[in-house]
DNA sequence: ACAACGCTGACGACGCGTCAATGTCT
DNA sequence: CAGACATTGACGCGTCGTCAGCGTTG
């Protein structure tokens, strides 16, 4: 299913997602991405599917700030995401379809409202900046100004 | 100047600001904020002043993502503002004072930057979730129709 | 003398960076 | 058999949380 298409060695991932190959071991340790499969010496290898969540683990970290425990449950939600549209649909077990959905919207409501959160403080402070930076910027003309009438002897 | 009105001990500050009497002290120790004063037992008394550094620190911290090293360049940068509008304008300084202006544009600079950055990439992720909330809720919607269709006998 | 509050110091946790010694081979 | 690449393990750093033992008192 996902089994399909190349697989990549630690390395090659490492370069590919930005993130260190240290730090793809340690996701492993805290159960947030298990390679899809070794070789036989104990060689981690990578699917297409491994490295988009890596990028995911990395955006809700460092976008969002979440903790690593966070961003399993997240993750994990993720994961059952693809699931479910992978599931055949034997409408014997619906309640059980029903709950797995609600899961999954219940961590993407969470992460929006997060995002929307920061958005918003980003952009106070955005605005902020833009107007100090107006007025330093005004300042550093007048000093300008002032030092052609006022010229310089040191230095 | 600055030493006007009230003094806060750190448990106060610490309820206004959100952040813990531990960070404070550990604030303290990497050179981010200097209590203003401290009476004769030793107990730390903050100005208004340092309760705003504060709150200004947490945000480069959590919005911004900055470690505080960097964030002690940018509070430096800051504090530097304040001492420029206090100053009297010897026009002998000028050089010295266009040099402070051009250091404290800089770093402002780099949080805008920082800032546009973030909230891009920020309004990208919203996008994603808000279209991914729409799926998810349409097959919610479904479920809840074939439950109808096809009652549930088990619990 | 007492409660409430603060002080410093030490250890621990999380999220990795950075070797080191060793093994594998897409 | 060499060279590039990978493995686990251990220690270290930054940023605090959490006591513990003791001192201060806005």
């Amino acid at each position: 299913m996902d089994d399909e298409g190349r697989r990549y060695q630690i390395g090659e991932v490492a370069e590919r997602t930005g993130v260190t190959q240290r730090t793809l071991r340690f996701y492993e340790e805290r159960g947030l991405i298990t390679p899809t499969a070794r070789l036989e010496g104990g060689f981690r290898l990578y699917s297409e599917n491994d490295i988009e969540r890596v990028g995911l683990i990395k955006k809700l970290q460092e976008l969002l700030g979440l903790s690593l425990a966070e961003i399993k449950e997240m993750v994990d939600a993720e994961q059952l995401r693809a699931q479910i549209r992978a599931t055949f649909r034997p409408d014997r077990e619906l309640p059980a379809r029903r709950e797995r959905v609600q899961l999954v919207i219940d961590a993407t409501r969470r992460q929006l409202e997060i995002v929307e959160h920061k958005s918003q403080q980003l952009s106070e402070m955005h605005e902020e900046l833009r107007e100090r930076l107006g007025l330093l910027e005004k300042r550093a003309q007048e000093i300008e100004e002032a030092t052609r009438a006022f010229p310089v002897q040191a230095e």
